[in-house]
DNA sequence: GTAGTGTGTGGAAGCGCTTGCAGTTGTGAG
DNA sequence: CTCACAACTGCAAGCGCTTCCACACACTAC
């Protein structure tokens, strides 16, 4: 294997200025950069990250921690995260935390703590104290994403505000009979998001003086299958049914729009249906949503975390609130008169 | 930061019997062992894997090569072989292809040969001579997944088989007219494989006398959205409508199925419909199809290279193919008579 | 008795880089 | 002309492990 040595021999250089020369840091003149470059290209030589990592402390890797990479969300983060990063010279180390409690301990008590990283992205994970404890004992930056982490930065949309925000879409369109699919609020990888959405639900039905019907209310895990489930029960089993439905993810919209046609209900005509994510399938589906660019939460996190890297290190936690848009389709409408 | 010298020093044994101790090779006295791992876990000790792979040339990572997180195929391989992987002790590095060629090329000519990986799994990659060069430089075991890779092991599935499987099912229901939605052959992520299936169709048609028409041959993405698209054109233009689709992947038949809905067209009784994967959509959707268990490929693929690298890195090239399984459900039956 | 084999241990030489330090040269200011 | 300072370069000391080698003991086999 050839090695830096080799590319100094050929380059007439020393090690050192090689080293200088193709990691751009210290004085290095043109010509000698130069001579080092060519030389490295000539030899098709590349860094051992290893080596580099050994003797520098920075080893040009972030973990990625996701509880998923099925959903929705978790998928879009990962490629603008991914993305960003290779655009940095970065590589991404993937966690899939999955549903083995196992796997999720081994990340947590030895993966993360292998120095193989230089800051962690964590995407919607409910951590334990333990947990955050091991975290914060790497001593890397860390940026949460979709909810809290205490200690540690974080990306996140307003949850309470854009619930509220899509209620009052429905509501605005005169829909009165609205119900909520919110996801489990005991599924310990989802934080309080579901709560959160939820009481914005509750408070702009309450605002504009609506009734919250507890039976409308079903909780779904933000799967399409899952919420396929809980919304066929919805449709089926109350006495009345509801004009319109806010489900707390598209995948969860998604769900409730393939129950409503199995009960040959039209989407809008008989049902409004709206979510809040951006899914891609919200084009093919005239899903109205509020789009809250998952890939740029993933972008923005890296480059936070890259920001906090050239800092030594440092993230100072603050938080920053990801922009969100509603996006009008065909799923939503004004309730038919005379809607059951 | 505690260092195996700090272990050493505690335990009162030598940094070498440590290592060995912790690695679990060579000869250690069961007490010496014992006493290794007592003062390594009392100081909350874990290895430096760069100066762990500097050493040893060990990465104790692979690195997983897709070409998109957001197809059902790709995350469920990145699941299957994620979930391997950390039950091995090994990270998993993730190079999400993208659209972006800049990044293609930066992975193959970067990335992955920074020696910061002990095996490449690729999947579905279309790669150019070049890029497999540049695997091949590595020196490193891989397994391909999806698709043939010359010089490498590979994981497939009878892809002409299963189609002619797929469609000798609708052909047993009694279905003549029968649509087929392909990938594109010139999206250069996709191997030959819509090819595959094609012609698979194609022999199974032929083989039951049944005309295959040039215009019921319509060709998507491999996406839901892309298909969905297809196979609105397909649905509605046809002067004559077929009574099945058969899809190349289940993302697609899914499309379809969504199309089909548009034109108030009832599945099964109007259009039997039935696609390749195993997507966890599935069972929503009612969909026929044939699972080629992707979880379970990137799992294999993870063992396979894990033996190798057991093996001093040596992976003789080898074709593994893959069982696969027709799972009839809702969304085939016997045409209605009198179908147009 | 000696040789041979296997186990258990420590010393020390790296793995392939980065970077502190010191030395050399060039430049503008005093 | 000298001095201060910056730009450039090389030497060599690590970074924190693994593993080769040598050595010290057991044993067993003749």
């Amino acid at each position: 294997m050839t090695g830096i040595k080799d590319v100094a021999e050929r380059a007439g250089l020393s090690v050192a200025t090689v080293s200088r020369a193709l990691s751009g840091k210290g004085h290095v003149s043109p010509s000698s950069r130069e001579r080092a470059r060519a030389a490295a290209a000539e030899l098709g030589f590349v860094l051992s990250y290893h080596a580099s990592s050994l003797a520098s402390g920075r080893t040009h890797n972030v973990g990625l921690v996701v509880p998923s990479v099925h959903r929705w969300f978790f998928s879009a983060v990962i490629e603008g995260a991914s993305a960003a990063l290779l655009e940095a010279g970065y590589d991404l180390t993937l966690y899939n935390i999955g549903e083995n409690p196992a796997h999720r301990h081994s990340v947590f008590s030895d993966f993360l703590l292998r120095k193989r990283v230089d800051a962690v992205i964590a995407v919607s994970l409910e951590l334990s104290e333990a947990e955050i404890q091991q975290l914060h004992a790497m001593h890397r930056p860390i940026v949460g994403i979709g909810g809290p982490l205490p200690g540690a930065s974080t990306i996140r949309i307003n949850d309470a505000g854009i619930a509220m925000q899509a209620t009052n879409h429905l509501l605005g369109l005169g829909h009165t009979k609205i119900a909520h699919i919110t996801g489990s609020e005991t599924y310990d990888q989802d934080f309080q998001l579901p709560g959160t959405r939820r009481s914005g639900f509750e408070k702009a039905m309450h605002d504009a003086d609506c009734p919250v019907r507890p039976e409308w209310i079903v909780t779904a895990d933000f799967t399409i299958e899952g919420s396929y489930a809980a919304a066929r029960q919805l449709l089926a089993s109350a006495p009345e049914r509801p004009t319109a439905v806010f489900a707390a993810s598209d995948e969860m919209a998604i769900g409730t729009i393939l129950a409503a046609r199995d009960f040959g209900l039209r989407i809008p005509e008989d049902l409004s249906v709206m979510g809040i994510d951006g899914h891609d399938l919200g084009t093919v589906m005239g899903l109205t949503t509020i789009d809250q660019d998952a890939k740029g939460q993933g972008a923005l996190a890296v480059h936070t975390l890259l920001g906090a890297i050239n800092n030594g290190l440092v993230l100072e936690p603050a938080d920053a609130e990801h922009p969100t848009r509603l996006v009008v389709r065909t799923s939503t409408a004004v309730p038919k008169v005379g809607a059951v």
